[in-house]
Parts: structure tokens; sequence; C-alpha cells
DNA sequence: CATGAATGAGACTTCATTCAT
DNA sequence: CATGAATGAAGTCTCATTCAT
């Protein structure tokens, strides 16, 4: 009986609880942390039955997993194009730091999502590939002379290191301004603690400041 | 007659099966991470009863506790006492990444432990109060300007980012070298990446040049 | 086929389950007293797995309020329609026996799982509730003089504690003999509380009273 | 004095001990009840160590039953004296209630501990043998013509379920007057006494006798 | 497919009791 | 005897997962 009409809506239907699942996912794991978090949690803080869940994930991990790499999904792509752009050693810094900071920005659950999980969760083959990502381009800046010859390994955990660190503290400002904390993380990369722009509205400019500083 | 020293065989025993469990907890979360470790998997990691456990900690929770703050009783001091030295700018990172990176050398089992908590987990009073007083640190630092003036919720947040990440690629290494850790990062903060020294045996050459540089 | 009162097997199970937990509970906690039971002892006495308790009971404690209260809104309903009918002392008195020691013959099992509870637990809101409209249908008698003045209170108590006792004296025998059993109990109040002595300091002689009064 | 019979300091400390463990036990058997209560909780209220509480007791049970019969063994005596001394009927329950509600306003301590265990735990031999004298001298006085021809165990019943329940209101109220309690509950057996029927298939016309006697 | 109750493994925890000191 | 930590059986309860409807 039931026609091929339907069986769109049941596409829809799918569609639309994989989101419901991963949208209460994202809220619970960010309230709760993801040790805390049970599937019954996930599935409470949705309209659905509690067997409904396994015919979408396998297990809270697999959930978590999807949003981890929507993650990287998302910001991976982003990260690599801005670098290939580069040309200088500043420009490759600030394009890392400043795509980062806005996508953090605008998907502030997501990245509490992630943060609140073991690091051992957060450590995972695709997010260590988005690592690896940017420790290649590091080389082959390196390698190109566009970066001095230092260790891509330290360099990366670095970057990496800041720009979580750095995102945190953002978040907890009004309004939002990811461009502050780029200028701040790229100042820092660009020319160690004093070329570090004064924080101010006005960032742009003193940014600018920064670079002939450092330069 | 009893020796001044000497306890008795009960308050030994008490210390020892503390020291058991405390040893056996360090394993299992550097093994299985914070949220997937049980205290039945630090009971079985012991020659003790299920029940003994309780005689000494509440939950793994209160195990984890008293390991992070056994970390924090023994570094933030030492972190303090060297800043509290430092007379210039470059004396206090260094020192801060030195003393860092020599205690994670030291003890690797406690941080691989705290590293692999949550961070919600990570993120304690105690700890806390550790950041605080490098941040505190760095603003009194910038008041008396021995650093220009910056934004020290920022740099607190880079240095720690640097610090926890870099030393994980520095525990990959052998043989550990946090003098080189130090240097990296050392050179990251005073000048930027372009003063971070080449890696090489002879760390303490390249640190000078990054020093005549910096200054 | 279906008729209009036929249920889903679901709910068929669930009705049945509940059915089966309330049983095994009351066979138990009349066989081993409330305080000696165990959830599990009650899940042994089942075949159903030990979670789904869970799925219908929070605890011990829960089982133990529902056959309580299924056992208060059984004859409390009772208890006061009776009385309410009643136009003397003796009728109260007799059907409030009566109907007490007719319900405990015909649920056995209820009455013990009650009997065998710590007071604590027997002296519940609902059961309380129940022994209130004891008394405020004593003190609406006195008011409209069908009992002479007495202490309400002590009358209640009175009559609960003739009730519960003679009540388990009667399960001893065979046949059981409630009526014979309301005959004993409505014999001994009816001689006896126009008898009472008004709550005074001068008893004596209205028992002397009393006394020449019933005999 | 201390004479030859004087007890070593050995002996006075035992029995101070178990007077410790004895009055830490009503208190706490009071406070939660004999089912919530566990050995632990007695040893925490009493400033000896856990292992001495098996110097004295092999359990709670036998905590409680010592209690139980040192009430046992205070009042049996009192109530046997007292009914045997009596010449009528109204002596002899008067007597009985007098002492027992007299009793429990001396030793409230006492009268919680045990109600508020399970009637299972309360009907143990000891306590029995109190009802069974109760009931003895009932068919005695049966015997001799003191008393009308009745059901000696419902009346026991009934008198120990007046006793029990009178004595809970009366503790409810200041002051305490177990004589006012005692004036009740003897003037209700005796007005009512010589009006119960005797136990026979008859009920319905013995009870219209009753009626006729009562009104 | 959605549903949601049943399942039972296993985690957490308490406690009576023992026994070395 | 007193002490009090160790023991481990046993109880409470949760939760991921299955499966009949």
């Amino acid at each position: 009986m039931d026609g091929i009409a339907s069986k769109g809506k049941r596409e829809q239907t799918k569609i639309q609880n994989r989101a419901l699942i991963l949208n209460a996912a994202r809220q619970v794991f960010a309230d709760l942390g993801y040790g805390a978090t049970t599937v019954r949690d996930i599935i409470r803080a949705t309209p659905l039955a509690s067997g409904t869940f396994y015919n979408y994930f396998k297990s809270k991990e697999e959930v978590y997993q999807a949003i981890r790499d929507e993650v990287a999904l998302a910001i991976r792509p982003r990260l690599s194009d801005e670098r290939r752009k580069a040309t200088s050693v500043e420009e490759f810094i600030r394009c890392t730091f400043r795509t980062f900071f806005e996508y953090v920005a605008g998907d502030r659950m997501n990245f509490h999502t992630i943060r609140h999980a073991e690091s051992t969760r957060l450590r995972t083959p695709e997010v260590i590939a988005g690592f690896e990502e940017l420790r290649e381009d590091i080389e082959s800046a390196v390698a190109k002379n566009v970066f001095p010859p230092l260790d891509a390994d330290f360099l990366m955990a670095a970057m990496v290191g800041v720009a979580f660190e750095v995102a945190e503290q953002m978040l907890k400002r009004e309004p939002l301004d990811p461009e502050a904390a780029a200028d701040f993380a790229t100042g820092l990369f660009i020319g160690g603690v004093r070329a570090i722009p004064e924080a101010q509205p006005a960032t742009k400019d003193s940014a600018s400041d920064v670079d002939s500083h450092a330069a």
C-alpha cells in the first residue's frame, strides 16, 4: 500500500531522527561531559524511543564520533584551503587561527561537546589527521624556507594548544571576538609576547602594527 | 624499645595500602582514561579486597582528586618560586616552561593520568588555582612593565595550552629532553616562530641565540 | 477474537508482571518480615529478571506502600460507608469491627504482610488517615450525643488495638469466624463505652457507677 | 562496700561496656527502627571499637533480645504479682493496665525501642510468655468464676492491643498521665466484659442479648 | 521502522565479622 | 580484652542492548 511517495516520507523521517539524536547528544555531552553521559540521557532528550537510537548509532561512542567528525570535516578543508593560499609565515599562522576561532565562535556547542570529552576520546584518527595536516603544512613551509627551520611536531602542538585554550577563553567573553583572539595568537607566534597587540576594539589596525613590529 | 621513626605495623600497612591504591589508580586511569575506569578496575589492579578501597577513598573521583592534588602540590610551589625570582620576561617564561617540562619528564605517569581525564575533571579548583597564579603573576609583571601590556587571560591560556601539548610531544621522544622543549616554548613566546631555536643537541647555545635575538 | 476490553499483549504483560511482583512481595514480606526482605528476595520469587523490578517499583519500600495502600483503599471506604449508616453506638462499633474482621478473613495475606512490617512502616500517611477517619467519626458521634463524652484519641487507639490483635487471634483458628470476633469486640466495647469515665481526676466513683450500670 | 565481693576493675569495665552498648542500642533502635539499624550504627554511638561489640553480643538481634527481655523481666513479675493479689474483675484489669502504663511512662525509651521493631521481632518466646501468663490468669479467673465465661485468647489479645495502642497515645501528651490511661482502659473493660457474649455458634442472639443488656 | 519493556551483566557500596596487633 | 582495618559476600541499582509487538 505504501507508494513511492511514502518512501520519500520515510527518508525524511530518517534524516530528521538522525538530526534529533545528534542535536540531543551535542546538548547532553556539553552538559554532562562525555563520560557521564549515557545513551539513555541522549534518548531522554529526544521524543524518540530507546530502541530507535540503535537504528542510527551503535553506541554513544559512535554518536560522539559522528559529532567529532562533523567538526573535523567542517573545519579541516577550510584550514587546508586557507593555509594553501598563504604566502608568508604570518599569513599561514593568521589564517589558521582566524579560521579556527571563527569556526568555534559560530559553533560553540560542538566545541563544548568536544572539549568535555576525555583527551583519549578527542585524539581519534579523524582528529589526529587534522593535526597531521597542520604538521605537514608546517614541514612543507619549512622545506620551502617560508618558515625557519624548526621542530614541526612542537610547533603543531603549540598551535593546537594555543588554539584550544584561547578559544575557551574567547567563549567566556561577550561579545565573541574571534578576530581579537586571532590577533593575539598571531602576534604571539609571529613575534612573541612583545609583539602581541594590546586588546582593543580596533583590532585590524593594531594587527598591522604587530606585523610591522614583528617583521 | 621502639625507635623514634618506627611505626606500628598497622600504620605501615595503611600507608602501604593507600600507595597500592594510588599506584593502581594511576596505571588504570592512564590505560583506560578516567571515564572508562571503574572502582573495580582499580581494585583488581591491587591485591586488596573490594571493601578496602572504601576505607581509603569514597569514590574513583576522590582517588583521582588525590592524584591531581599531589601533582598540583608538587608543581605549583616550584612554579611560583621560580617565577618570583624572575627579573625579565624571558626568565619568567623560561623558568615556567622548564619547571613544568622537567616535572612532567620526571612523573610521566601522573601527567598521563591527568591528561586522560575529561576536561571537566581536570579543571578543578586546585588546578584552576594553579592557572590563576600564573595569570596573576602575568598581571603583576604587566603592572611592573616587565611585560608589555597584554591580555593576561589569553597569555595564561596560551602558556597552558603550549605547556600541555608540547609536553605530550616531548614524551613521545627518547631520550626525554625537557630542556629542548623549554627552549622551544621559550623561543616561541619571546620572539615568535622566527626566534625558536633549531632542534639540536646543543640547546644552550641556540637558547642564548634566541636570547640575544629577543633582547 | 478481540473483544472491546482486549488490550495489546504489551499491556497484558505489564499488568501481569506488576501482579507477579506484588504477589511475590506479599509472600516474602509475610515470610521474612519487612526488614529482612530484600528486593532480590522478591525478584527471586518471580520468573522475572532483576532489572524488571525497577520498571515497576523504585524500591522495596514502594512495593510495600503499594500493598499497604491497596489495603487502605479496599477497606477505608467500606468502613466509612458502614459507619455513616450507623444510627447507634452499637451499630457504629459493630459494623466497624465486622467490616474489618471480614476484610482480614478474606485477605489474610495482605494482613500478614502489613503486620510483619515495623510499626514505623505501618504508620504511614495513608494508614494514619484511616485511623483519623475513625477518630473523627468518633468525635462527631460524641458531638451528636450518639456517644457519651469520651476521649476520642484513646477510643480510636483502643479500637485499633483490639481490631489488630483480635484479628491475629482469629486467623489462628479454623474455620475463620469473623462474625464471632466482631461479636466479641462489639460486646466488649458496648458494655464498656458507656461506663468509661469522663477524663477526670475522680475516676473511682464513676467507675463503680459503671459497674452497677453494666451489671 | 568493697568487700571480698567487690569486683576487679576488669569486671567493672565489662559491666560498663555492656551498658554502653545497650544504651546506645536503645537510642539507635528508637531513632532508626530495628530494621534500619546496623551494628555499626550502635558502635558509632559508643566510644568503643567495632570489634568490642562482639565480645558482648553476637549480633544486633542479640542486643535487641537483651533489651526486650530486660523489659519483659522488669514488667512480667510486677504484672503477675499485681494480678495475683486481685480479688475482683475490676482489680484484675485495673492493676494490669496501671502497672503497664506506669512502666511505659517510666521507660519510654525501651517502649519505643520495642515498638519500632517488626512484630515478628516483638513476638519472641520471652514476650509471648508474658502474653501467655495473662491468658492463663484470665483462664484461671474464669475457672474461679471471678470472670464470666469468655474467650481468654480474645480477651488477652484485646488487652494487649489496648495496652500498646493507648500507651502510644499516652506518650503523645504532656504531662504523662498513666493513671488516666489506666482509668480509660479499665472503664472500657469493666463496663464491657460482663456484656461479652459467650463464644458460641449462636452469636446473633447473644449479640442482641448484649444489645438489650447494654441499652 | 518505531516502540519501550525485559534482560542480566556488572558497577557501586555497605556491613557483619574476623584477626593481627 | 580492646582495637580498628581487611575482608568479601551480598544488596542496590543502572544501563546498553535486544526483540516482540
